[in-house]
DNA sequence: CCGACTGTACTAGTTTACTAGGACACTAAG
DNA sequence: CTTAGTGTCCTAGTAAACTAGTACAGTCGG
């Protein structure tokens, strides 16, 4: 694996096993892979896993018991869109209300622009 | 004047000629504050000063000449919006939608929500 | 030419986020 | 109890962005 984004590895990490759990990789309560495991097979140092690990517990995706490892919380796709919306919301909307508003641009014209970079946002 | 964001005091200073430029307070071809100047009336270091002119130079607001100054440019609010909406569709609107996919927010909810915070945006 | 202003370039110190190394502590199986 | 696994803590190294200090270079009025 690559870490060639100016995101830090451990955000990279983070998402990567964020989506492993919510595509199913793994059942409620199931156990991920050791801090350590993951460390030696992606090639990065544990700690690093550690913080990573950090930011699954803060999306409230997975539990941890010390000496046994970290485990995949009930309903783990609703706590985590939950907690990052919630980040979301209050982090990164105000920065772009400011930015709008110093740039004039209204949320119509936001629309056309977000429609042509992502296309229909069917689910 | 205090410099307590988290944001570079460059770019904070930058904004504030700026915006002193959008409200008129100079003509365009006049000369804004020297480089010393305004530093020594910050309380900060002159290269700091210069690296916020190298923005408004990028801003298209200024034009600058060695042993003279910094000048304002024509229709510099013309120029300053134009390339600083350049700017935020190139940087931001990619983060704005790969935040928006993975969290799964469509764009009328988007829109409620900057309602919310910024009210109307009549102009 | 001279002097006092202007911007510019080079270098170094500071801060912050991030990553890594190594030791410590808990858990469970034998 | 021992051991091999687990997570955790403390400390240090790294890299990047930012700020500052100092010297250099152009401009213009006298």
């Amino acid at each position: 694996m690559e870490f060639n984004e100016p995101r830090g590895i451990y955000l990279q990490i983070a998402d990567q096993i964020r989506d492993r759990i919510l595509q199913g990789e793994w059942e409620a309560g199931e156990r991920i892979p050791s801090i350590r495991e993951l460390a030696i097979e992606l090639g990065v140092n544990p700690n690093t896993v550690t913080r990573s690990y950090q930011e699954l517990l803060a999306w409230g995706v997975v539990v941890n018991q010390r000496g046994r490892g970290y485990f995949v919380t009930e309903r783990a796709a609703e706590r985590a869109l939950g907690t990052m919306r919630e980040e979301f919301m209050r982090d990164e909307l105000p920065k772009l209300v400011r930015a709008m508003q110093t740039l004039d641009i209204g949320i119509e014209e936001l629309g056309e622009h977000l429609a042509q970079k992502h296309g229909d946002q069917e689910k």
